[in-house]
DNA sequence: CAGAATAGTAGCGAGTCGCTATTATTGCAA
DNA sequence: TTGCAATAATAGCGACTCGCTACTATTCTG
């Protein structure tokens, strides 16, 4: 590849981040808070953790912990304390959250006049490069239910073979800590 | 284009942003520091001001103005004032700047194996969606200097017809904050 | 059942964020 | 020429993230 590519992309990237940061403001999010809500409002029940939430975001706990206590605070999300381990917590996206994330929704007007190969040539060139990144660094892919190795499909609806439990069909498109391609 | 389209490649960026954010930690640079001395190492001589950093960013300029004293306390840039208005300030990146930002570079081993077209897609993509996005904030494009509307090529050179000065070779493809296409 | 591993949090210091002043300096118009 | 508005940069405030270390619960394991 062209020896620039990679700086030139590099800063498009951050441009465009900016951009998208700028517009978080707005909505009442600071851009981690944004990006944590927007996690949460796409993960599945087992992956709703402030460790999950954390290494999705390539952060800490201990940080992670207080952005998802000042959610809390704006009431964009809730806390549901687990039953079988006293000591974890998941987080459940309220009604709120959800209207403040489309109210950052950045990319509605820009996008609108994409065509269908337009929009299809951007997610298929950013799905590569975040899946390069991601095995350069060795981070977990974070993807979604339905495309995982542990997914089953059985007579009487979805299956999860490593969690053994039964999927709600719209659980198959969330994302899933534990998925594996 | 598909509706979820949207939120997906929005999705995208934010998440690769976050491992690019989480790289820069380890060059001592923060990922807003290391967005301004990038946009630093690509501007031109007229475009180095805090003002316009701000705007680059998308950011204020008290903001920007504590980023870049950050920057020169570690060495990564010197101020430079300037002779004709004794309010402005141009800052320079130095050598150990140029070396951060060489350590902070994620996307080299992830781009390494990228031929020529995905390169090229990925550019074309990201580029094309930046100019949306720009277009519909209202923001300016801070493209190069070559490809503005008062570039001209004369007989002795290249020469800009909005701030009537000659320009070094090395210029045309630096970053201009007038840059109008 | 003791020790190790795990989940979450507190608190520290540096720094960004948006905000509202405040100080220089420059440009312009009467 | 003087006076006032515009501009460039900065200071300080409160909320917050960042990496870090230390700490408390709780659960797992040998």
């Amino acid at each position: 590849m062209p020896t620039d590519s990679q700086s030139e992309i590099r800063f498009l990237l951050d441009r465009i981040y900016r951009l998208a940061a700028a517009e978080e403001w707005t909505a009442d999010l600071n851009p981690s808070q944004y990006a944590a809500l927007a996690y949460l409002a796409r993960a599945n029940r087992f992956s709703r953790a402030p460790s999950q939430v954390a290494e999705y975001l390539a952060s800490t706990r201990g940080t992670v912990s207080q952005t998802l206590k000042a959610l809390c605070r704006k009431g964009y999300v809730a806390e549901a304390r687990s039953e079988t381990d006293r000591r974890s917590i998941s987080y459940v996206v309220t009604e709120a959250g959800l209207e403040a994330l489309r109210k950052a929704a950045l990319f509605e007007q820009p996008l609108a006049s994409y065509s269908d190969p337009e929009a299809t040539d951007l997610t298929h060139s950013m799905k590569l490069l975040l899946q390069r990144v991601l095995q350069s660094r060795g981070n977990r892919p974070f993807g979604i239910c339905r495309e995982c190795a542990h997914h089953r499909t059985r007579n009487d609806g979805r299956y999860c073979a490593l969690l053994e439990v039964k999927l709600k069909e719209a659980e198959a498109e969330q994302i899933c800590f534990e998925q594996v391609s």
